[in-house]
DNA sequence: TCCCTAATCTTTACATCGTAAAGATCAAAT
DNA sequence: ATTTGATCTTTACGATGTAAAGATTAGGGA
């Protein structure tokens, strides 16, 4: 609020004056003449999540509105509900992009990896990497208070994201992890792992490991921060005579 | 939006009608009459936070408004803002507040603890339970974009908060942390338990966690998952043969 | 081919919100 | 007693989400 902008509501200007009827101009455009914004835009749904998107890397979470997204589209600031019924489903349907934009990075993520190491840090730190990356979508997906999981499409994007997990921490632990049932150990290890992670790309989004950062040695990077979290052992004083 | 409440901006009602001007009555009331709000209020900062907390616990955070703020505490829409600022000014008290609590429930956390294995799960659940209790507080806490650490009493409980974290940290580790200067081992230590504990809040706040209670064994409760979480090993297999 | 229906998009309208600015009221210092 | 400054209210404005009605067009059946 009380951003200045100079804008009008709509960038696609009235077509035809309704009221003064100059009846000459014939509404059809006459071909060969660039198809300057159709009544029917044809795919305005995709074209409003790739709009959306824009919009939130752009402006952030807070610029994040149905209108902003018609706006940054071109087209009527109520044509977004018609196709995502209110913002909730707007956030929903992009939340889903954006999980299925997280579960490509996550599945690609240990392809460089050689030792086992490496290969045991890869998917966490592709985790961290999306949501640096993209943290505006990172807080559409883990943030906001209004998605719609009832939504098929955020469903399934979030259910494989989750399986996606299930299945790495299943092979951290050289074992089967089955679809509908849990050991308290099986679950205190994906806990453990999704909470970990989760914890720490929210905590450093929102700047609250400054703190920490600023005081450990010249120059580490929160990856190193990250490995050495992961690596170290839990309880105890580090390893020692 | 959308919700029809029926109701008037301000609960007190004008005072005197300004343009009929009835000269009779006059402002000041005539003692030994019930003071029924005064122009000045006197303690209005506290009761408006106090009235914040009440409308978050009631209607959550997305019913957090400024105006409900005021409509709750009983005066006119813009007097919060006279106190705070902004919207971002009210939330940042109130997180202070919340970060108040938060910190006199850890302080307390470890009190009827006996076994060393208590003691070290004590302050990990209570942070979970408080959150659980609280959890539109520990939104405003967590959740929000909308806080300004530039303002001392938040920047103090806040700093305050992870001193005590990095405190009971150092005491599981037997070792002094140091105020200026972290090893990275310390820095990973105290970034771990914060990531798991904050994460694993998040993800419990938010349902996300439901997926894997659920496959659990019969009736596992999140506080059971909390503490098999932070006691079994991170990696390799459970032990056995 | 023509028309009719339904989907798509725009206009209009309204309640609510945050915020700014100006006016009213009162406590306290001078 | 008067003035001053803090406190609170009124009024106003632009922005937002959402509902409802109108305009436009695609697509299918006659």
């Amino acid at each position: 609020m009380g951003k200045s902008e100079i804008r009008t509501e709509t960038a696609r200007g009235a077509r035809t004056p309704k009221k003064p009827s100059a009846p000459a101009r014939p509404a059809r455009r006459p071909a060969s003449v660039k198809p300057e914004a159709p009544y029917h835009h044809g795919a305005l749904r995709e074209a409003l999540l790739r709009a959306a998107e824009r919009v939130l890397e752009r402006d952030g979470l807070a610029g994040l509105t149905l209108r902003a997204v018609a706006r940054e589209a071109g087209v009527s600031h109520a044509a977004p509900t018609h196709h995502f019924g209110d913002l909730t489903g707007l956030l929903s349907e992009l939340a889903a992009v954006g999980f299925r934009q997280f579960n490509a990075a996550m599945a690609s993520s240990s392809d460089t990896a050689t030792t086992p190491l490496e290969h045991a840090l890869a998917r966490p730190k592709a985790y961290v990497a999306y949501a640096q990356a993209h943290p505006g979508m990172y807080g559409i997906m883990f943030r906001t208070e209004r998605l719609d999981y009832s939504r098929p499409s955020l469903h399934e994007a979030a259910e494989a994201s989750f399986a996606g997990l299930t299945n790495a921490v299943g092979m951290m632990r050289q074992e089967q992890i089955s679809g509908d049932a849990l050991t308290l150990n099986q679950g205190a290890a994906i806990a453990r792992a999704w909470s970990m992670v989760h914890g720490f790309t929210m905590l450093l989004l929102d700047g609250r490991l400054e703190d920490i950062l600023g005081r450990l040695p010249e120059g580490t990077t929160p990856e190193r921060l990250l490995e050495a979290m992961l690596m170290s052992p839990v309880t105890g004083k580090p390893p020692g005579p």
